[in-house]
DNA sequence: CGTTATTTGTTCGTATGTATC
DNA sequence: TGATACATACGAACAAATAAC
């Protein structure tokens, strides 16, 4: 039935599943988990696996277990990125969140790294400006990111951006009154280090990466980002538009 | 320094940096992987703990142990699937396999899931056709896709299909001369039962999920379609085009 | 009001897998 | 290779809280 002895233990799998079926809305009507019995009876192993399963939900205030009574449900549903043309972080998840927060970490200057060098078409080892933020939606961490500016053209850009708290206004001071994205790179692995803290995750949770290349007006690249989702709290969404 | 306790055993933890560290092409100028002391110098874990890390990666054919030599490695890089308004399945990877194979698994005609029909704007529990498809590249499975077709218009596509091994061709026979994009939902999650046998994944591995609706010409809903791609051996990109 | 059924919480014990030395 | 410590999973209870009668 269920993978054993695979180097992943037995309960994490049953709250992978658990919490897919949350996010599925499959318990929406009661708005509680079914009995643990019965949960142990679907998943074919014991109450104890389910419970272990449970509370690592709990821990990641997904649900509630309540005795006597039953497990309540918390939180379900995920938010939708939109990536297009314009693509903007806040803007994005804009009306699913009652209260959208952005929080600039670290800023630094030093030289890139060669992909960030290569995708700005920059020599390489020219220095840039990197901005390290987390965004959280009604006080849960839902994005990551790490991006870089060059640092000829943007020095100074983390003031900007910690007085606006918005790339787009930063980047407007600097005289950049748009931006496009030029090219955008999706792709999933397992949480790690840093990642894990700032996105509230446990070991083994899924982050979606998105690595992406923004050019100004006149086509001239202005800003290399990678932003890191956690799988289980965004979907990414591709719309056509112009 | 590693997470314990944690449901995903050590050795698993430290096999899934490995495989992103050499699709990564981290390792590319020697071809081989760093002794084993040092790897588990490097991850700060025993010298078994790492040798089970190999092991499972040997398992997959990403590497090859051989005595006394090292550990070779056998295939890094992913390959890269494009997402637009045009996208097609077998021509997005084609120029980056040396050979694409296109299998038919099963076909059926059935009364479609809610998500379904409500994404081809139908009446719940229309009949439509179902196919569900691996493709492989260069004889490593890629993706693995789930496609629903109305019936009422689409009655026999799964012969279509059979005939050309193109979904393209297949539409074209029932007079849909081209198709669009409309939409594209990107998510991931862990591998499960079917898909882990299909695309030939370990338990624990990631797959990106694409769910995407087609529509012809005249903004009909044609196809929608569900597709697996294992992510440490593709990632989609989203590129802005005509 | 107490009784009963349901449900979560806890404590034994045992066997196997994981990781180190 | 064997010894050791801890995590995982199962099984069989029993305790505590709640709801319904």
């Amino acid at each position: 039935m269920m993978e054993r002895q695979a180097g992943v233990a037995l309960w994490r799998q049953i709250a992978d599943r658990m919490r897919l079926a949350i996010n599925n809305g499959d318990f929406d009507e009661t708005g509680m988990m079914p009995p643990e019995t019965v949960l142990a009876a679907r998943f074919g192993v014991n109450r104890h696996t389910v419970r272990s399963a449970l509370a690592s939900l709990a821990e990641e205030d997904i649900v509630q277990p309540m005795q006597g009574i039953g497990t309540r449900i918390l939180r379900s549903r995920h938010l939708r990125f939109p990536i297009g043309r314009r693509t903007r972080l806040s803007q994005g998840l804009g009306a699913q969140a009652r209260e959208l927060e952005g929080l600039l970490l670290e800023a630094a200057c030093e030289a890139a790294p060669q992909a960030v060098t290569d995708a700005l078409t920059l020599a390489p080892g020219t220095a840039c400006v990197r901005l390290e933020t987390v965004h959280s939606a009604d006080g849960r961490p839902v994005s990551r990111s790490t991006s870089f500016f060059p640092a000829s053209r943007f020095a100074g850009i983390d003031a900007a951006y910690r007085r606006s708290g918005s790339i787009t206004a930063a980047l407007r001071a600097f005289g950049v009154s748009d931006y496009l994205r030029k090219s955008t790179e999706i792709s999933a692995v397992h949480a790690e280090g840093d990642d894990m803290q700032r996105l509230r995750l446990s070991p083994g949770a899924i982050v979606l990466t998105a690595t992406a290349v923004n050019t100004d007006l006149a086509d001239v690249p202005v800003q290399y980002a990678r932003t890191r989702f956690p799988a289980d709290r965004i979907k990414l969404t591709v719309e056509p538009e112009s």
